[in-house]
Order: C-alpha cells, then sequence, then structure tokens
DNA sequence: CCGTCTCTTGACCACTTGGTCAAAACGCTA
DNA sequence: TAGCGTTTTGACCAAGTGGTCAAGAGACGG
C-alpha cells in the first residue's frame, strides 16, 4: 500500500463527487459508468483505473459519506437541556436535508432496494448509535423531563420527517409551489413546534 | 375501443401484479421486462402484446395504484373530531405501510427520480386534495379545536412518518430487531401520542 | 367442427452497458 | 532531460436489454 498520488487524490475525489450526484438522482442500476466518467471529466477506462468497478465506486461513496451523514446524531448532548437538544437535532437534520439532498437521496436509494449494501453497517455501527441515543432518552423519559415515548420511533420519526424535505423534494415543491428555500425554515419551524409540544411531559 | 376479452382481463391483471412487484423492489431501471414477465408467467414478447412497452407498463401500474394510494386522505371527515380524524389517517396510513409496502416503495422511488411520471398528478389532482385538506385543518385551527399549525407541512409529516415504516423496512427492522409486525402497532402508537399532544391547542 | 380472430412464443435484432487491454501520453525525479 | 513508473484512452468484447416479427396454437361463435 503506497501513499497515493497527487493525481490520485484528485481524481478519486473527483470520481466520487461525480458518481454521488449520479447515483442520488439515477439509482444504482440507473447510473451508468459512461454517465459518472463523463460528469468525473475523464474517460470510463480512466474512471476504472481508480476504481474497479461500477461496484466499488458505489460503496466507495457510501462509505465516505456514512460519518457525514451519521454527525448530527453524535453531536446530540446527553447532559443538556432534552427540548434544546432535539430541536438542535431537528434543525441540523433540517440543513443537511436542504445543503445535501443527494446524499439523502443516496440513502434513501439504498434502503428502498434493502440496503444490500449496508446490511452491515445497519446491524452494526448504527445500531450501537441508535442503541445509545435510546439510552439518552430513555433517561430523560425517566427524568420526567419529556413524556415516556418509545425512543426509537421517536427516532424514526425524526429521521422520516427531516430527510422528507430532501427525498421527496419535487413533491414538496410541487406541493407548496415554488418558494425558494422558505420550504426548510417553515417545515423546521412546524416540525419544532409538533416534536417539543408533543413531547411536553405532562 | 372492444370490450377486453376475458383473457385480455386476467392477463393485465396478472402482468400489473407482477410488474408491482419487481418495479417496488428494483425500481425503473432495475427493473425488467424479462423478470416481470417471468414472475407473470408468461414470455416476454406475449406481455409486450398487452403492454406496448416498458415504461407503458409502469405507468399503468402507477396510475391503477394512485387513487388506493389518496384514499385514506379523501376519508378524512371535515365535519369529525380532529383528534379522531387524525388519529384516524395515521392509523390508515399505518396499515398501508403494513399491507402495501409494495406500492409505498413505488411511489417513493418515483418520487426520488424526480417523479417524471407524476408531475401531471402532483401539480393537479394531488395538488387539490392536498389544498383541499389544507383547508380543512386550518378550520379545525380556526376554532381553536388544534393548535395553529402549517397544515401543509403537518401533512407531509403524517406522510413521511408512515411511509418510512415502508420504504425504510429494512433499517427499520434491523434497528427494532425482528419483531414480527409489532413495530406498525408500536410505531402508530407512537405517532398517535406525538401528533395528538403536539397539535393539542394551548 | 369450421373459420376467424385472439393469443402465444422462438428466433432475432439493434443498442446499451460494464469491463478489458495494449499502447500511447504524461509527470516526476535523479 | 533521460528514463521509468503512472496515467490516459481508443478500440474492443461479451452479456444483457427493450423491442420486433412471422408463424403457430388456442378460443369460441355460428
Amino acid at each position: 500500500m503506497n501513499k497515493p498520488t497527487r493525481i490520485q487524490t484528485e481524481n478519486r475525489a473527483k470520481i466520487a463527487a461525480a458518481a454521488l450526484e449520479v447515483f442520488a438522482a439515477e439509482g444504482f442500476r440507473g447510473a451508468t459508468v459512461d454517465a459518472i466518467a463523463e460528469r468525473a471529466g475523464m474517460s470510463k477506462p480512466n474512471l476504472l483505473y481508480y476504481f474497479g468497478s461500477k461496484e466499488a465506486i458505489y460503496r466507495a461513496v457510501l462509505e465516505r459519506l456514512l460519518d457525514d451523514w451519521l454527525a448530527p446524531l453524535r453531536e446530540l448532548n446527553p447532559e443538556g437541556d432534552p427540548a434544546r437538544e432535539i430541536a438542535a437535532y431537528l434543525d441540523r437534520k433540517m440543513e443537511m436535508a436542504r445543503d445535501y439532498p443527494q446524499e439523502s437521496r443516496l440513502f434513501a436509494n439504498e434502503m428502498l432496494r434493502g440496503a444490500p449494501n449496508m446490511s452491515d453497517v445497519i446491524s452494526g455501527e448504527l445500531k450501537a448509535l441508535v442503541e445509545e441515543t435510546a439510552e439518552v432518552i430513555r433517561g430523560w423519559a425517566a427524568a420526567g423531563k419529556i413524556a415516556p415515548v418509545d425512543p426509537k420511533h421517536l427516532i424514526f420519526a425524526i429521521w422520516s420527517t427531516t430527510q422528507h424535505y430532501a427525498d421527496f423534494d419535487v413533491q414538496v415543491r410541487g406541493l407548496l409551489g415554488d418558494d425558494g428555500e422558505g420550504r426548510f425554515h417553515d417545515g423546521a419551524a412546524f416540525l419544532k413546534t409538533l416534536f417539543l409540544d408533543g413531547l411536553k411531559p405532562r
């Protein structure tokens, strides 16, 4: 394993960026190596010189993005005020839906297909992280700071509502009337009232 | 336009069922006409005798399902008690996620690709239905029966949270631990407390 | 049970697509 | 700047795919 050259680093990055765009827009089967190569500004054989196969590109992109994707959840602070933490998490997830919709769609595509390349992540890293977060939420509920709800379903609800604005963007835009970026702001505001009031201890 | 024969009716139905399975599992590009034909128990040329092209099958399936898909929203009763109506809508959507996950995934795939075959529906039929429902919700809020929230974002939240259990089924199952069908029941219970408490007038 | 219209399919075609390969072009270091 | 490892690509291939077609098999009313 030699240290990669400058050209290698550059081209791998270029390819990964192009692949993200194409995979997110077309799905794995819909994406073609030619299309990725073209968007990366190089020939197909050259692209395959860096990543041996279409599968390899796909997996590399998936892996590269995973950490960024899970970062917001990791930043959740167990010591913080629950309402503040949940609001902040919603905001962060909403920002990601706005600023990185392709990443969201890539993962959505993967899930829809049954996560053939992520089953290990789901049952490993992701599961551990969710389990940990669920424990934090349970603690908040036990301390009477939020209503006693099922933590995992709460997490699912936060994921689905926020990612919806990226994955179903066409629908959201179509139904709201085109509004610049206002939908993300309004959506975040709505979700914060929904979750904060919905989780208030009684 | 002659009346279709018995064989035509049967075979069109067989094809539509097979196509739904394949398209939902693989996406439009990932699905092959051969695969659909095999699952429908006939040869590829025979299938193409009934539907002239892959696109035609896809669009037929999409159209055939649309009404069923929107039925729950249509059943919402403007005169009813808001809390009851919303709870019932959540339950119905959750049942559909459990009983018709393929339909959900088919639509999710279509949205992810930018809804190339549904833009007219979104800006037409669906938009009208949503606008109408939003008006109902606004009425509830004006009457002080629920908190004054943005109706469309509320609708998005209901859609996304419920459909999540179909579209991201692998993830949900992986993170909850396989549980038979309990996740749908628990999810529905959580969502009802979330939405009903979250929307309580204050 | 015949004739006609419907249905079915094997064989085939053109095109796309993932991937290979040999050879040329390039870039770095001594 | 010569030499050598790295990078790049045109040409090519085999498999897969959507779709066609002509001819045979089947259904069914008279």
